[in-house]
DNA sequence: TGTGTCAATTGTAGCGCTACAATTACGCTG
DNA sequence: CAGCGTAATTGTAGCGCTACAATTGACACA
């Protein structure tokens, strides 16, 4: 406790600061959280005194102190996935820039969201960022009790628990559903995944089957692949609605990959995209500009989503009423694949 | 504060648990940290309180208290980055399962390194995870000092701060240059980022340019894209390095990314590869099986460093004295590319 | 019956900070 | 020069939890 010679150093308080500048630990504190409220000189004084001793604030303390923990947390359902990795981009970059910290947990299944959610709580953050608008029943429970700001993210639809970013899915995928019909095309596959699990993705289908229906087409050449499928599911899913319907005419992907897949799958058939074979898909991912020929697909804003739920996070912490729900919109990329 | 009738009841704490199960606040807090320690039915009265009064712990008191967060910080610089985000969902994956969580700070610069370091500090996590060994020196004083436990990932040589897991860089891209040559390539070029930025990177272009000196073949022919470059680097680099040496056989990229715009350059262009150019790349991607012909890459481990590296951490955390670095190896995949 | 041992439980004393109220300093008015 | 408003600074009293030591009770043994 002395710390005589020899003796190792415990580590730097507030108290000590103030001790250092000859100030009370009050003016420490205000010299770092409203500086505007301390005389120029004494700030200065306080500062250099921080600075020579090597203080680091102690977070927790202030968060226990004043109930306001500037730590958002955010629940995805994957990392690896390109959109939500620009979600969380977003997230990170708007909440570093409001002086926020980002509490990250992946939970792929409501009982891992439960439970990441738990825990999460136990930290007091200042707002939760969820994915998609469905949530295990404790889950809710457990957030509405605690009163934390939420906003869900990638949805718009729907019952919202507090606030929500996203677009419209059902409209993208029908305006892609729309693309296809008028670019003559007549017997459109659609590649997903198990529709079961993910409303988010059941919400593309629904869009593009009313596009279909609208055109008199059939609607029923469906496919889901298993979660983990990657560039398979398009190549699968060529070869099953191909073989329940031989005239099949375009595929529209889920996602950028399995459209991907679906082109490859082409390439090595000796198809010709789009004389033969039209594809499209979903994301816009970095790699549907490169491929050849280049992917007609959404464009989806993950990285704007990602930014403004953190900002609707950090306007409520900071007491603010911001607007509860924000479309970012979608956009339909024309490349050469349909 | 009296909760009467129409007051709103405030946030449960640990002694409310206390009194409603007719027992000390402090076997509340054994019951819950220490289970083993207090008598069956009093634990279960204790936490059937809790459920009661849907009390969560509050994660903060606790670590002011106990010193202890169950908290572990990551620095990565990007997470768009497959590499990386394979990283940080191994570190999700395991922190998650031994109870802790994850603060993430996407930082790509040193300096933003230091300033994500110092507010990460303020929360005062059980340990940090670093990425690459080059930060500010700023940054390294301030972690010394703070004698939090460190791992640096993605990397195994050189000065290393505390502990470290990866894999040597500069074996896997010489394994695969030797690979090239022994293919019977003989003007090898090297696609990778700006060397004075990524020590990483530099690491790679060392060893293939050992392979090709140890080969006696011309080394001199690099290509260095900006950092955004994504697909559009292997497309440039194959223009550069082609005008500089129209022999040109083969190229290897620092990245798949790069690796696959080659490819898709080639296909552009005509070229038939492997018959009239060789491309290699580094990191197996999910793209690298996926395109045609396959991409033949070095394949990292970037799930396994992170599991690793929050393994390491959670081990010091609990008093163990783990190895202090961990070789998670590399694979050279040999598909068509090459 | 006294006493040592062990497990279970409980009080006490902070952890380091901030909200809030109280105090002090200081210039300005009448 | 008393009286007052404003700005700057400071004391007090926790925030909700856990480490640690102290206490209690049950039981075995001499």
């Amino acid at each position: 406790m002395t710390h005589g010679p020899g003796q190792t150093r415990r580590t730097i308080r507030m108290s000590d600061v103030a001790r250092e500048a000859g100030v009370s630990p009050m003016s420490v504190s205000n010299a770092f959280k409203r500086p505007e409220i301390v005389q120029p000189e004494t700030r200065e004084r306080i500062l250099t005194a921080a600075r020579r001793l090597g203080y680091v604030p102690n977070g927790v303390a202030g968060t226990l102190a004043s109930g306001r923990s500037r730590m958002v947390a955010a629940l995805v359902p994957s990392i690896r996935n390109s959109s939500f990795a620009r979600t969380v981009q977003g997230l990170s970059d708007q909440l570093a820039e409001q002086g926020y910290q980002l509490l990250l947990a992946v939970a792929d299944t409501a009982e891992r969201e439960r439970q990441a959610i738990e825990s999460v709580l136990g930290r007091r953050p200042d707002g939760i960022i969820l994915t998609g608008n469905e949530h295990h029943p404790d889950t809710i429970r457990l957030l509405r009790q605690s009163g934390v700001p939420l906003v869900e993210t990638w949805i718009l639809s729907g019952p919202i628990l507090d606030m929500a970013v996203g677009f419209d899915l059902n409209e993208a995928a029908q305006a892609m559903g729309r693309l296809l019909v008028s670019r003559g095309y007549r017997h459109i596959g659609f590649a997903g995944y198990a529709p079961a699990e993910r409303s988010r993705f059941l919400e593309r289908q629904r869009g593009f089957q009313a596009a279909l229906r609208e055109a008199g087409l059939r609607d029923d050449l469906l496919f889901y692949a298993e979660e983990t499928a990657g560039f398979a599911g398009g190549r699968l899913a060529m070869a099953v609605l191909r073989a329940q319907e031989p005239r099949l005419d375009a595929l529209f992907c889920v996602t950028d990959i399995f459209a991907v897949g679906a082109l490859f799958e082409c390439q090595r058939q000796g198809l010709v995209v789009p004389r033969d074979f039209a594809v499209a898909g979903y994301g816009d991912f970095e790699i549907a500009a490169e491929v050849v020929p280049g992917l007609t697909t959404v464009r989806t804003r993950g990285y704007e989503i990602g930014r403004a739920a953190a900002h609707l996070i950090v306007e409520r912490a900071e007491g603010g009423i911001p607007a509860p729900r924000i479309d970012v919109g979608f956009e339909v990329i024309i490349r050469g694949s349909i």
